[in-house]
DNA sequence: CGGTATCCCCCAAGATACTG
DNA sequence: CAGTATCTTGGGGGATACCG
């Protein structure tokens, strides 16, 4: 594992990052990416499972990241049925699944801080 | 490592969070707070030598990311001397050290995105 | 040297309502 | 069911000039 930052501009699907690092933050940082990414991490989930799960996201919201998402390959999108109701899924490509170590260590080291540091609102340890 | 989530709303610093990625993402994500974090990684830095090796940041962006990771315990800021020209050091503190092997997994997360997919603008593999 | 002050722009993200 | 459309807002981030 090469953990030094490539730098001297870097480039992915015409846009341009001083290092790789700055690339990574674009593809699955923000607010929500990540928190997606998480959910999917072990099952497919379709639309509204993901808006129970996530109930302080917007659907405008999660509709848009879920888009950037698919545009930059980490998540898959597939529907199923042709008029209403359909049903769509979404789930990692396999591009998406090599984050997946990447996002345990983001989410143990949060909860590694919040453990130190934070607090529980209302005690609870189950999958968001 | 405890690689679930912990959700059900979190808190730190009187912020309220869905969950520890959330928090995280929030601690350390952003289009340059990574990228600082890295560069702090093996020694400590003076705001000069921050800004020469992030050419594309600006003063006033460096600066405002610099007082937020110091205002949330991860860096640590050092005056020496009293009258211009004054000599002010970043480094990191205990807590933005166990930030590091994250830092490591998505720097090399990243690297990889770049081999596989993407572009080298100028060829170049150094520290940034 | 190591920043602030000021101004500005853009877009992420929220709220609400509506639709194929 | 799975979204869009529209409007609004906050703040991240940039440009430039100035300061202790």
């Amino acid at each position: 594992m090469n953990t030094e930052c490539i730098s001297d501009h870097v480039k992915l699907k015409g846009r341009i990052y001083p290092c790789t690092i700055s690339l990574t933050m674009d593809l699955v940082g923000g607010k929500w990416k990540a928190v997606i990414l998480y959910h999917l991490k072990d099952e497919a989930k379709r639309y509204n499972e993901l808006r129970k799960e996530m109930t302080s996201v917007t659907e405008m919201t999660l509709s848009l990241q879920l888009k950037q998402l698919e545009k930059d390959g980490l998540v898959a999108r597939k529907v199923y049925g042709r008029k209403p109701p359909i049903k769509v899924v979404y789930s990692l490509t396999e591009f998406g699944k090599t984050f997946v170590p990447v996002l345990e260590a983001i989410t143990a080291w949060g909860n590694q801080v919040v453990l130190d540091k934070g607090e529980l609102v209302s005690v609870g340890k189950h999958k968001l």
